[in-house]
RNA sequence: CGCGUUGUGGAAGA
């Protein structure tokens, strides 16, 4: 089952969900992980539905979801912006006490939340923990992105600072992006030093492409092709 | 320490 598993896994990650089907249709029995695996295909490739469908046959065969099944149904409903069933699942996790389980589940949520739109519900969660690593707070400051509020984020990245986590080039990734969006080309240069020089990160493609974004949204186009020029790989 | 599944990140275009 575990090697049938891992071919489910395989197939479902390069999107061919019929062949992953049928692997995990021939495994002599279903447990919660070879569950997991083919659910996660189907949100990994964006059929919602397939995932749901899925969660509730695995149920129906006496199958209970774990903690990992959970963290893939969070993102489903943050896709499907179903606020209710969100919720739901909420209450549920807490009910079986995995709020203390890892951060995963937690950052599983604040996600949820900030995809459905609602960053009060996603801020109240992440304000529970007591112990925040770097995706907690990326998943915090990427849903204020996502949500146009600006101030938030930065002001995020500042506490983050401030409270002794380390930003990582997702971090940065999703601060400079939000420059990007509201054109804050001198704030975008600024953290961009910050992230070479204070946290020696290798910035990768995506934070050249914000920079040049903002370059090119500022008219200073031979700036932009500077950057291009001293690419260190491939333009794409 | 890993050895079957799970959390956060980019522009344009259609």
């Amino acid at each position: 089952v575990r090697v049938g598993t891992a071919l489910v896994d395989l197939y479902a990650k390069c999107g061919l969900l019929e062949k992953a089907k049928a692997a995990f249709n021939k495994l002599p029995y279903h447990d919660v992980i070879s569950w997991n695996a083919l659910i996660t295909g189907y949100v990994q490739h964006a059929l919602e539905d397939e995932a749901l469908s899925c969660f509730k046959q695995m149920h129906f065969d006496g199958v209970l979801p774990d903690d990992v099944s959970f963290v893939c149904m969070l993102k489903v409903c943050g896709s499907l912006g179903a606020v209710f069933k969100g919720y739901e699942m909420h209450a549920e996790i807490i009910k079986k006490g995995w709020l203390e389980k890892g951060s995963t589940i937690v950052s599983a949520l604040v996600d949820m939340y900030a995809n459905c739109g609602l960053s009060e519900e996603a801020r109240e969660v992440f304000d529970k923990l007591s112990i925040r690593d770097t995706v907690d707070w990326n998943a915090l400051i990427a849903g204020y992105a996502l949500l146009g509020q600006d101030q938030d984020a930065f002001h995020m990245l500042c506490e983050m600072l401030k409270q002794g986590s380390n930003p990582d080039l997702v971090t940065f990734t999703t601060i400079l992006n939000v420059c990007s969006h509201g054109g804050l080309l001198e704030k975008a240069e600024t953290f961009f030093q910050v992230m070479l020089i204070d946290h020696q990160i290798e910035p990768t493609l995506k934070h050249f492409t914000c920079l040049v974004d903002l370059y090119a949204r500022a008219g200073q186009l031979d700036k932009g092709e500077a950057v291009i020029l001293k690419l260190p790989f491939q333009a794409d």
